[in-house]
Order: structure tokens, then sequence, then C-alpha cells
DNA sequence: CTCTGGCACTCGCCGGGGTCAAGTGCCAGA
DNA sequence: TCTGGCACTTGACCCCGGCGAGTGCCAGAG
């Protein structure tokens, strides 16, 4: 198993039966209770017919392995996020998540009043960060390979022209353009028309440069607005701010929540965006859900922190997933994204491509 | 001076120009310090020629008159709601607002590079928060005495219609209709150009009659798609949460933010919105800032906190504000909340009217 | 009548010390 | 290899006393 996501590939990392039931012992009530957990209380819920000082030893095997630690010497012991990440991993190839049908079932009715596909992405978020207790992101799908329904143009002012641009998944894009030289009506109405007949049913990716050399050729009042377009489209592509939706930041201040100093600078982050925006990228690449825990982030303010993301796929592919502290269920967390994801999928391809 | 926002109507609210003073004094010390004041302060800060015993009394008077309180017996006084809110009718009848020239620059500047009337409003939360350090809050404007610039329907699939709607004042407004029958594009553009023309320039107040009234005398198979956009129109005119642009929450985090218990209820108002957009737009009605302190709230979830907001015209009016703890700047929040939404006033009118 | 210095009082904070319970590491023996 | 036993460590809790900040009040001065 060569996962690119694992950090440190310790040949060590197999774990023996028993040792990897204390394990998951220490992670599954840790995840619960939040202390620290002891020897006995190992006994106790891993089934083991051994002695609490048996579980000791092994457990001491296992801090050395780096997969727990103690918080102080005479507590008990806490997962570190190695440890975590055997957990999932195992979590992952154990039962290949169970949809028990009660998910997917509330998932699709709280889904169901949206307006439009901004709408839908919102809602999405409410209910991931229902399901999980997390905070959800909802990145929005990608549109370069999307395909233009429609350009429109309206002048605002004589200097002032206000672009629309939609796609046939839905997605829709508006921008001011601000004019040097005032245009009339009748101007605005000529690129309108030529640029409509021109453009409808093609590629995102190919129209910047379509339109860029319509306006080469333009008369010159033309122009400007012409290259104006251009670059508007060209903006559409790009995996902007707007394009990441964040639901349920209380959850983040919420009890079992952050660290307050970590808080303040987690906010950050989720307003800003566009950084998630990146990272949630990440997971477009393959089916397989996205895990980063802890210290396998790239960024320091994410420290203590894990993420779970999942694609979801259309004409084009988005992502969402969830932010919380790495002290999570992960096992209710991977199936609450993938069966979100799933319902999103089929939410958006029912609007967009009419089933 | 019969200040509804006054919920403690006192005889006794005059206070003679020495306890004036040394409340003065003591919400000046304790916003920058977040220590209880003392009287010993008290005399050092307000250059008062008595003896820290003189002030001690007359801090007992302000204590019996409710404008300040101890947290326990040997500790200095903290200002109560009633005394921040002395303190602020007090602040707006001195020195009225003077705006150094520096705010207006820096806000100038800081607003400059948005592509749409959102950006400008997302923006004006990053400038609004970056002054204050407090959580920001804009409103867009209302749009039910705005004109219609444009009504734009794309079938994106037989079932599937998408409907933009695009006021003068460069809002856009976008849903998706699903119809139960499905409709070609022929029949989709004969809506469209029967739309169109009569309703181009016209308030949004008046469209839905309008709509709903070609519905009836149009043909049959051609009704629902009028019926649901006459829906779609009313639903322009909500003050929906879409309509609140929320900025800076990780400010509520940081030093000198809210409590940790607190927190998480706030975040979660701040992410429904449609509370918040409600008590912000009653700073709409009068040109004078609206500001709430404490218990003035009527949100429980919102005692501890203080909301300064004001308003901002355009054709039609929008507003806009900062929350955060009682113990707030509150001389600075107000003349940066007023600067702000005079520049964003000035933004907007540029934008769409074309000055 | 007002202001002032003085003084006793209250209370939170801080550090020390003692107890408690949890949990550990290790060892000798089965 | 496992187990029971045991000494050890350490944080949590509580009580205590001293310290300091700040107060309320009072008697006396202006």
């Amino acid at each position: 198993m060569t996962d690119p996501s694992r950090l440190v590939t310790d040949p060590d990392d197999v774990l023996d039966e028993r040792k990897a039931a204390i394990l998951r012992a220490i992670v599954a009530e840790y995840v619960t209770s939040g202390e620290p957990i002891g020897s006995k209380r190992v006994v106790e819920v891993a089934q083991l017919d051994v002695s609490a000082a048996t579980v000791r030893n092994e457990m001491q095997a296992l801090e050395e392995l780096g997969y727990i630690s103690q918080p102080h010497t005479s507590a008990g012991r806490v997962p570190t996020d190695k440890g975590y990440r055997y957990f999932v991993d195992e979590l992952r190839n154990r039962h290949r998540l169970v949809d028990d049908g009660r998910q997917s079932e509330a998932v699709a009715q709280l889904m169901g009043t949206a307006t439009d596909v901004e709408d839908v992405l919102r809602q999405t978020t409410q209910v991931l960060s229902h399901l999980t207790h997390l905070v959800s992101l909802v990145v929005a799908p990608a549109v370069d390979t999307a395909r233009l329904k429609l350009i429109e143009l309206v002048n605002l002012s004589p200097q002032v022209v206000l672009v629309l641009l939609v796609t046939d998944t839905g997605r829709v894009r508006k921008q001011l353009i601000e004019l040097l030289t005032p245009l009339t009506e009748a101007d605005v109405d000529r690129v309108r028309s030529a640029v409509a007949d021109s453009v409808n049913g093609r590629r995102v990716g190919e129209i910047e440069a379509l339109v860029d050399r319509m306006a080469d050729e333009a008369p010159p009042e033309l122009r400007e607005l012409l290259r104006e377009l251009a670059l508007a489209v060209a903006r559409l592509e790009e995996a902007g701010p707007d394009r990441v939706y964040v639901g349920g930041r209380a959850a983040l201040a919420g009890p079992g929540g952050l660290e307050r100093r970590d808080l303040s600078r987690i906010l950050e982050l989720l307003e800003e965006r566009v950084t998630l925006a990146r990272i949630l990228a990440e997971s477009a690449v393959t089916d397989e859900p996205l895990i980063r825990i802890g210290e396998e982030h790239d960024l320091v303010d994410l420290q203590g922190t894990a993420l779970v993301a999942q694609r979801y796929q259309l004409a084009t592919t988005g992502s969402l997933g969830v932010l919380g502290p790495t002290r999570m269920d992960y096992a209710n967390v991977l199936s609450s994204v993938q069966v979100v994801a799933e319902q999103l999928q089929r939410t958006l391809r029912r609007l967009s491509s009419g089933d």
C-alpha cells in the first residue's frame, strides 16, 4: 500500500492484530469521550481476553511507533495524527462504507427546495454541517469544459456594461465592465448579436481567444468592449473565491470544537476561501476521498484540524468536504461526505441536463 | 431628549459634568484596557482636580444610577450597557464625527478593484472589518423601487429554465424553474420576447402582477412558465439571506472578542443571515446611525454585543454596520461606519447610474 | 455643604502544601 | 508470553495565608 498521502513510510507500520485492535479502541473511545484513554478502559471496550498490564505493554509499543501519545505522564493515551491515519486507512479497507439509506433520504429531502445552482450548493453545506457537526465546504463545478449557453450584455449607463455569462450547467457569472469611452445602446447591441451567434454552445475554454480575435477585426469603437469581454470570460474559468461555499462555522466554536487561539486563524482561512478552494480541488483528481490529518496539511494554520473531501462529477467536476478538529468521527464523516456528494451529483444532474 | 432607543427613561439620567467626565474616563479606559477601572486611575486620566476619595463617592452614585458596575466587591468599575449608551449619546452630541480624510482615502483605495455589485459589497465588508476589527455586515440595496433592465430565459433542458433578472442598479437575480410539462426552445422564445417588451424599464414592484396577467391570457402550454416567472420576480423583492454579506468573523474569536459560549450562537446567527437582515433594515429608515447595545437588543443571543449600523442611499436604500462585543471603541466605529457608508454610496452610484 | 485623608474591610489572585485518583512502567513468577 | 502486584509520577482539587487593589465610610477641614 503506497499511499502518497502517507507522510511517514515506516516499515513497522503493519501492526499485528492485537495492537490494531487496541489502537482502534483508543481512537474510537477518544473520539467520543474527548478524554485520554487508559489501559483499563481499552480492555473493557476492545473485548480483549488479556489483562490491563498486557495492554499497557502494547500501548507502550504503540507509543514508540508513534501512533499514540500521552498528554502527561500519568494520563491515558491519545491518538497522534499518525494514529488517526492508520485508523482511517484501515476503516476504508475493512467495511467500505455502508450507506444505510437513512442518510440519503434525509439528505435528499433537505436539498429539495433549492431554486438555483448556487442555492443547491448553499443548502448542501447546510446538510453536510448538519450531518457531521463540522464546518462544511462545497466547491462549485469547474466550468472550463462546460459549454456557454448565453452571453448577455446590459448597458447600465453609457460607460458601464454588465456582462452575464451562463453555462449549460446553470452556472451564472456576472461582471461589470467600466469603459473608458462611452458606447450607445446600438453599439452594445451590435456587439451582443455578433458575439451571441459565434459563441453559443462552445466550450468556455475556447471562447476567450475567439472573442479576442473578433476584437481585432471589429470597428475601433467596439474593440474596448470586446477585449473586456474576453477578459471576463477568462475570469469565469478562475477558481475564484466565489466558487467556495462555507457552512456550519458555529461547530468550530461549539463543544468539542477548536482551541480558541486556532479559531481566529481558521475563520480567516474560511473567509479568504481561495486557499481552501485549492486544497479541495486536489480531491477532484480521483474518486477516492481526500483525507488530510493534522501534520499532513501543508499549512501550519491547519495543524490540529482534519479535512475529508470528495469530488462529485457532472459534465465537469466539483468537490465538497468538511473541516474540523482531528478528533472527529471519521467513520461517520466519511460516509456522510460520500452520501452527500452522491446526492449533490444527482441533484445537479437533474437540474442542468434534465434527466 | 426623548430617544426611543433608550430603554430606561430615568429622570436622573442627566449627569452633572463631573459625573459625566468620570463615566467618560471609565468607558474610554475600559475599552482600551479591558480591565475594571478604579478611582485612582480615573483621577489620572480624567484630569480632575479632586482626590480619589471624591471620585469614589461619585462612582458610587454612578453605580446606583446604573451606569457602571463592579464585577466583584474589591474590583474597579466597568460600564454597564446603560453606561455605554450614555457615552455614545454624548459622543454624538459633542463632536459630530470628524472624518480626518485618511479614512476615506484608505477606503476608496481598498474598494477600487471590484468587478460587479456583489464584489463591491463583499469588499466593503473587508474594508469595514479591517477598520474596526469587528464583524461587518452589508445589506444589498432593496430592489422594489428599482427598475428592471432585463429578463432573460435560458432553457437548460426541456424541463428546466433559468431566469435571469437584472435591475438598473446592476443587481442580478437568477433562479431555476423546473417545469412539470416540457417546453420547446421555440416556446421559451415566445415567452421571452413577449415578456421582454412589456417589462423593460418598469419598477420591480409592478411586474409580478403584470406577468401574472399575461399568464391568464397566454396559450395554456406557456402558462406554467409565466406563473413561475411571476413568482421568481416576487422572490426578487424579498429581503432574502443572500442580500447580506458578512466579513471579518475572525475578529470575534481574536483577543478582545466574545466569550467562547456566545461565539457559537453568534456564528450561527451570522450564517442564517435573515435575522440580521431584518435588524439592519431598521437602520434604513433614518440617516442617523442605529446603535444597539447589549440589553437593547431584542434577541437574547445578542446580549453582550453591540451593533452600529448606518444606511446608504442610491435610488434605493441599503445598510451596513458592524457587530462586536459591547466593549468596543464607539468613537472610532461610528466614524468608520459612516465613512464607509458614504464611500459605498459613491461607488455604487458611479457603477449603476454612471455619474 | 463639599471635599479630603485615613482606615478598616472585602475579595480575587497567587503560591504552597497535602490528598486523591488515574494511569503508568517494570518486575518477578506462572 | 502473559499476568498480578507494586512503586512511582503527575495533574486535579482543596484549603490556607499573604498580598494588593479597590472600596465604603467617617471624621475633620475648608
